[in-house]
DNA sequence: CTGAAAGCGCTAACAG
DNA sequence: CTGTTAGCGCTTTCAG
């Protein structure tokens, strides 16, 4: 065995031309079904490998969809990922993904290089990105898709929810339930663009209600970790003990709060109740349960996954730009007093 | 604007042949700052992409490294990957990521697809692979590295550990404690194979030690939820309530028991003991904290990055397959009542 | 340091 | 249903 056989080694053993042996790796191609598998047994006996590279050159189609999440390990995002790979993956489309670290300038990189890979089309978490990464993106020619949010400046398609609206949800549910000194702890603001978004949305909400906004926690860049959820709530039991109710900007965070709690001896919902975002496992499973939001991870990549895979077969519209919107909802469970 | 841009474009803009366009792109090429900074200027106003396929297919190279992980959604893997990344995007390497859904067959076929983007190496998690597969692998002519484990039969570099072994770091540590009554927590084993090692393990130790190795609770396909962890705890105190300690296949899976616990009032570590593996962020957090195995997943990221880099750099000996054990490292901590 | 010619492995477009 | 021709956009190779 020399080199790595190609599409003429195969046509050759197989006493075709190299276009039918092209054809036979095609699901589409008009081609014969002898002919057809004698060539892929000649392929496999031979070790031959479809080079997927000169396909995509000389089609002109590359069949990848660049995807960009913040983190790899994030129940939510993953959710999502899943949902579109397999979306995409039925359509024939490979992820090609890549991690933002929650950072636009290193969002701004990252799509470059994804770029230039020729993606069909483009998936981002968020609707918030540094001005020459719009301008990427704008002038890719390809579908994009933001996700996790509703863009004031959509790029293209949103599929996606109002972070902002979902802390209402919530603050909304704690004032029902009599909670009037409500915290909340979240993560540097500068970083994470969502979470900004639910913080200001629970300040609106607070206001709104006629309640003091200002019992705000922040710790580090996000992600706002279990460890920095604890010290955050120990923080503010020691500085505003007069707290009545934790809205923490994600369910690592809150359940972060909850164990403080639990080693302080400080009662959850009597004392101290306390919500979280995301509906990640942990959030039914604490005890007690953590009253969270669930913004449908799943339901976001099947959407957006749906969509791209529409538009690139050509069945949809594409008649401007789709906005979905995957509304979130309250699940309000024992830390609230709920359940 | 009409099409796209390409080099010759770019070329004939700037006044220069393609060839130095295309030198202007890359960092070793001879040529001069002046004529590289005026191509890149007339680049950009152009809006012009460099095409990464048609540079992959002329010159044989990919810059891809294509990675599979069991599933994108657990911090174990994801640390791995994160470093994995690191290392490799310094070395200008991309990371193609695919995920087997603890399954081989499904790890099978994600690999055949992978290998038609002509990766310049392959990482698996795992050493566990179908017939097909391996010869996949084999045939590819590209670095392999198996990680997370230690093969019988490697089919090339390794980076990893035994995770039989891994169990009876904790059995050891139970045993030491005076638990004899142990039970094991895990999932169905025709799916996960590492799990299925780490039940082997236990079972092995257990004999070691003279105590009866058979309070197996296997609950469904891998990963094993915390919601399940839960359910076999309920199983098992309902069943076998002389159980003195459980050592769980992987943290989330023993924070579920522990919740169980906590809602029977069953006390740990006085009434009951939890282990588990993985050292997820959930286990130091936890009230009690878990003790737990870490593997040093960020290690294992990091060598086996550094390995693949070496060797496509060239710098490494090459001479046969690498073998790097990442050993494993008990955490000791309240919920065997230690720490 | 810069340029011209050739071709990577496959498929679009057309012809039969 | 199968074959022929040309060429995707870049880089290797060689020459200046």
């Amino acid at each position: 065995m020399n080199a790595k056989p190609t599409m003429k080694d195969v046509a050759r053993r197989a006493g075709v031309s190299v276009m039918t042996v092209s054809r036979a790796f095609r699901s589409d191609a008009s081609i014969s079904d002898a002919t057809r598998d004698h060539i892929r047994k000649v392929a496999d006996e031979l070790g031959y490998v479809f080079d997927a590279v000169a396909s995509n050159l000389r089609s002109q189609r590359s069949g990848f969809v660049a995807v960009t999440i913040p983190s790899i390990n994030n129940a939510n995002f993953a959710d999502t990922v899943a949902a579109l790979t397999g979306r995409l993956d039925a359509a024939g489309l490979q992820v090609l993904l890549g991690r933002t670290n929650y950072d636009m300038a290193e969002e701004e990189r990252l799509i470059g290089q994804l770029l230039r890979r020729q993606p069909e089309a483009l998936v981002v978490t968020g609707g918030h990105h540094t001005d020459r990464a719009r301008r990427m993106m704008q002038n890719a020619a390809i579908p994009v898709v933001e996700t996790w949010d509703l863009p004031c400046r959509p790029l293209g398609h949103v599929v996606g929810f109002s972070n902002a609206v979902a802390m209402r949800l919530l603050v909304a549910h704690l004032t029902r339930r009599g909670y009037r000194r409500i915290a909340f702890i979240g993560g540097d603001s500068a970083y994470d663009t969502r979470g900004a978004d639910r913080r200001r949305g629970f300040v609106a909400a607070m206001e709104e209600a006629g309640l003091d906004p200002s019992r705000l926690v922040m710790v580090g860049p996000p992600p706002v970790s279990m460890r920095e959820g604890a010290a955050a709530m120990a923080r503010l039991l020691d500085t505003l003990p007069d707290t009545e109710a934790v809205v923490a900007v994600a369910d690592p965070a809150a359940f972060g709060a909850l164990t403080e709690c639990a080693r302080r001896g400080v009662g959850v919902p009597d004392d101290m109740a306390i919500a979280g975002f995301g509906n990640f496992e942990i959030s039914g499973v604490s005890v007690p349960a953590l009253t969270t939001i669930d913004p449908f991870p799943t339901r976001i990549g099947d959407q957006a996954g749906g969509l791209i895979a529409d538009i690139l077969r050509g069945t949809a519209t594409e008649n401007g730009a789709t906005l979905i919107e995957v509304a979130p909802q309250l699940v309000a469970r024992a830390s609230t007093g709920a359940g």
